[in-house]
DNA sequence: ATACATACTTCGTTAAGCGAAGTATAACAT
DNA sequence: ATGTTATACTTCGCTTAACGAAGTATGTAT
């Protein structure tokens, strides 16, 4: 797939992977891996982003020896969810735009 | 709208606005303008490097004592719109993957 | 005379994805 | 025992890209 096209998605699509419940970097690739494939290094940086811009919080606890960061979805991240939900009519209609079909002959 | 999420349209829009005979920035920037809004220096960067990769091919021609630039695309630019058009199925499916709803009891 | 529309160009900043390599531990296979 | 793979997060640096701002230049309307 174009990777352009991926990027408008990539930031909404971290914030789905932890709207049903928290989550952490590792297990979210691997959620959004039959959808949508971002290396570690994108994702870790949008996950910082992300909690920048208090779309979600993060907690640090250790599972098994190994450091895990856990991230819970915020209400602002809930939002930008419903946002991009109401981006979607506009989207359509640009895609109407690049498929529609000229008529040669009328 | 989200600015990102225009990004990976921009490409295509462009070749779009010219999908149906060939035309200028300035016209193909009030063409677009009701389902994409995208500044002059942003289209001119986008024709260039469309042009670059073959997607399209320039003629300059005086109009009225002004310069024009006359945008034709080729068949790979077309391809490049075909390929956009496959690639939505994979779109929607990252759609549906972020618009979701988790039954909370069943 | 002034302002606006047309039409394209160039510059510099900023954002962003991502490969590559690194750190560190656990589990599993040979 | 040893090597490989999976887990889990971090940091660096490259590259692509959008875009505001300002510039150049002409025609038209007020």
């Amino acid at each position: 797939m174009d990777g352009q096209l991926k990027r408008g998605l990539l930031d909404v699509c971290a914030l789905a992977a932890i709207k049903s419940g928290e989550s952490y970097g590792y297990q979210m690739i691997k959620d959004m891996k039959p959808y949508l494939e971002m290396s570690e290094s994108t994702l870790y940086t949008i996950l910082k982003r992300l909690e920048g811009a208090e779309m979600l919080t993060v907690r640090s606890a250790e599972h098994g020896g190994r450091l895990r960061k856990y991230y819970r979805i915020t209400q602002k991240g809930l939002d930008r969810i419903e946002e991009f939900r109401e981006d979607w009519s506009m989207i359509l209609s640009i895609y109407r735009f690049i498929t529609r079909e000229e008529r040669e002959n009328e």
